[in-house]
DNA sequence: CTATTTTCGCAACAATGTTGCAAAAGTAGA
DNA sequence: TCTACTTTTGCAACATTGTTGCGAAAATAG
């Protein structure tokens, strides 16, 4: 069962090519490297198509201050906008890259009279590959 | 000893007044609520008051996947761009605000030959004058 | 008070993201 | 497979957000 079936969106011609280039990336991408990837450029299209992966949870959006946006591929368990994602995001100073990295468990956090639905944690720092 | 001479920039009119606004809010802000607030536009010099701020330490950038970002002041002992934060950052689904909240302690995360260099934490929720 | 440096405010530009709409692609049923 | 219908794509035009250059105004030092 493929990511569209499971997400639930119809898989065009245009929306395998953008999953197949978060395929061959272990990292997470700007929408201007997925354009270069691309090849031919169709901003528009590429917009909407990202929105809507992010609504289905097929890919989720990384903001870290002062950086461009960049995406990833989700676990399979997020559905519908709700993202279950219990990694972090690490950001490497020396290669650029941000990536995903899976936590063994979520930290919990206890904030007295606060609700707490969601939590994303990001880190800046040197990666492993770079170290 | 002010914001001003602490992180040494200069206090001229313009960067008091924002200043004071941020000191008005218990909450981050975004840079149209900042402008709600001068009355008069100029986007411009905001701009640039806002990077540097955030270059010396005066405020911060919160960026959240598929919000505005927004900006809220330092602790005292940010400066030129270090960033020590020891605090997360709170978005309540109910009153849409953000929240800084100082933590008893900073988490502490380990990775295999990462070296970890800063960290940020955003949780969702409610808030407890929601609660 | 004057000379010097920094900041402000305007114009123009650049990047990023959105909307409406007609054509093309995808889907379902006979 | 063919046809009717729905969804997606790609273009144009627009909206928002952020940047740069430069002369005028403000702030600072002597």
């Amino acid at each position: 069962m493929d990511v569209f079936s499971k997400k639930n969106i119809r898989p065009t011609t245009f929306r395998k090519e953008i999953v197949n280039i978060f395929n061959a990336k272990d990292h997470a991408i700007t929408s201007k490297e997925i354009e270069d990837a691309l090849g031919k450029h169709d901003r528009i299209t590429l917009y909407r198509t990202l929105k809507l992966f992010i609504e289905n949870g097929v890919i989720h959006e990384i903001t870290l201050p002062n950086e461009e946006k960049t995406y990833a591929l989700c676990e399979e368990e997020c559905a519908d906008g709700e993202h279950q994602h219990e990694h972090l995001h690490f950001k490497c100073e020396v290669c650029e890259r941000i990536y995903c990295i899976e936590l063994p468990q979520a930290p919990k956090f206890e904030l007295e009279n606060f609700i707490i639905k969601s939590m994303e944690i990001n880190l800046r720092g040197v990666c492993d590959n770079c170290n």
